[in-house]
DNA sequence: CTGAAAGCGCTAACAT
DNA sequence: ATGTTAGCGCTTTCAG
């Protein structure tokens, strides 16, 4: 039991300006002044106070400061599906990153696709008084945040559009992307094509299948050659729709992934079976070179948009106050065609 | 230009307890009981207030609410190497999962391995008041802590020891998983064996190339079995390591990779030029069963550690004063060798 | 059951 | 250059 221990009993209290000025001898302003670096005070006391703050462990209670001067917070609040993701935990890395440049630190809380989590949490965050919030939006109405935004919240909204609320929006071309792949598809000849889809709640969902049309249109190909199979929610599932489908009548030569979860579970039963369908996965990810078949993605930069909607935010924060802007980030194919 | 439009120059002020007290006819203090859900509220005035709060868009200063009360901030801090990596957005989301259970908002923040930042970033959490803090250690001596845990400051320390200071500890069994790994590899009849090693600057390094030595000492054979390979910091620097070493005398037929990235730059040398030789890798990933060749991991479940760390520090912010644990959790594993 | 006053820890605005 | 006073927005006394 020697000093060095920590019994759990001694608890100390948490020393204030006051008890740094008893102990220097000085006035709780001059403590004030020193804490915060003001130039105006005689070295001979800073040093004093300097050596009162080691002694007694004092921290400045950056709450009562922030309340009284009225000043930010430099925090940000993030509200992102779920941070296990590897999509989000990139977003929520980037978003880190950039607001430590900012001096800010960032809290990160998942919504997990509930409007109502989503809700909950942005108003938590608006109580600690957050400087800004990012937002990849759960629920399409946000005109809850209107209030907020008026009395000085600032929010930039990413990957998905937010609805009743205009505010600067930072999206990938989805549409576009799909677009493109099924073009590419249909351009190798194919003309049956199964598109596994998990769920048209979510809106990168709706558009990247709005993106499959528009490539058939663009054909001038009637929309049978698309055969849509929803409700592909995880890897086990889209292996047993690929498996399904190939046994069916008229198996189709090449499928649209339209996520990175389906891909990997399409990728593992094409293998399986050793089947030459073309394969095209929306969302890069990972060794997807490494896969032990060829497969095409479509690609973007997840950090990219992540970066640009930080980067929007704190210029919001720091006074930018021009109409809200929404821009939208481009995709790539990454063309790894099978052998014909 | 309709009344929907966010017009920049339109900020309103906040409304704080006193304006719904004055918009709903009643004392300060009643608009606290109110917002604080106290029972003993006559029901026509809570209704009054309630209909105030709204009108205004009021919504409490939890800053200032725990300024006062003295009440904690409900918000702890994890400080990690950096976000971006699956290892730690894994224990970040799974501190988040916890935290909210217990109401809690996390901060997280990365040290980028520097000791100094790390400091920083301790501080920075202790002086918003932070609950508790959950540390990935980057630097060897955090006796600086001190102080703070004194004044009530909880922290747990994961994945690796904190120095200088008596804490609750979640560690992973480095030294007990490489030690198994190579037994395998040696058990197998490899005595050529190459251990891939980013830095020995990192503890869990240090540990995994001890149990390597325990391997070889538990079989009563040299030291030279094991030839290691210092500095293979990213997946290209591996398959370059793996490539020299297999072009050189001597070919080792067997490969110990001491983390995920060497493996797969090691697994993607070792594919590309057809070899036939062993390979194992300290680290599960995702898709590790997919790689194009037989893959054996040491797997470790790191969502456990962080649930484990981030229960024990809740532990000790409802109150347990116990003296400091340290729990080692243990890894198995995932043999998948090559067909001989 | 409701309200007035005091004060959490700090900083802004004034003194001196 | 230093100190005094007031008060940020809220909750805790303690009166009524």
């Amino acid at each position: 039991m020697n000093s060095s221990s920590l019994p759990g009993g001694s608890r100390v209290k948490r020393p204030t300006m006051v008890d740094v000025a008893r102990h220097a001898g000085v006035s709780l302003k001059t403590v004030s002044r020193v804490v915060n670096a003001e130039p105006t005070v005689n070295t001979e006391l800073v040093d004093r106070v300097l050596a009162s703050v080691a002694a007694l462990g004092f921290q400045r209670n950056q709450l009562a400061s922030t309340l009284r001067a009225g000043r930010r917070t430099a925090t940000v609040g993030l509200v992102i599906e779920e941070l296990a993701n590897p999509f989000y935990s990139t977003i929520a890395s980037v978003a880190a990153e950039v607001a430590a440049r900012h001096d800010t630190m960032l809290i990160t809380a998942s919504s997990e696709e509930d409007p109502e989590a989503e809700r909950r949490l942005v108003f938590d965050l608006c109580s600690r008084r957050v400087d800004g919030l990012l937002v990849v939006p759960a629920g399409a109405d946000h005109s809850f945040l209107r209030p907020e935004v008026e009395m000085g919240v600032q929010v930039v909204f990413l990957d998905r559009p937010s609805g009743g609320l205009p505010a600067d929006t930072v999206l990938i071309d989805n549409r576009g992307g799909a677009r493109e792949a099924v073009a590419a598809l249909i351009a190798a000849g194919h003309r049956r094509i199964a598109v596994l889809l998990d769920s048209v709640a979510v809106y990168t969902m709706r558009e990247r299948l709005e993106g499959v049309r528009d490539a058939l249109e663009d054909a001038r190909l009637p929309p049978e050659v698309a055969r849509i199979a929803e409700g592909v929610a995880d890897p086990a599932r889209a292996a047993e729709t690929v498996a399904g489908l190939l046994d069916g009548p008229n198996p189709p030569t090449a499928f649209f992934a339209v996520n990175n979860r389906i891909t990997v579970g399409a990728v593992q039963e094409l293998w399986r079976r050793g089947s030459g369908a073309e394969l095209v996965g929306f969302d890069d990810f990972e060794l997807s070179h490494l896969m032990p078949r060829p497969l095409t993605v479509v690609a973007y930069d997840t950090a990219a948009m992540a970066r640009r909607a930080t980067e929007m935010l704190f210029d919001r924060i720091r006074g930018d106050r021009s109409a809200p802007r929404t821009e939208v980030l481009g995709t790539r194919l990454v063309w790894r065609g099978v052998r014909r």
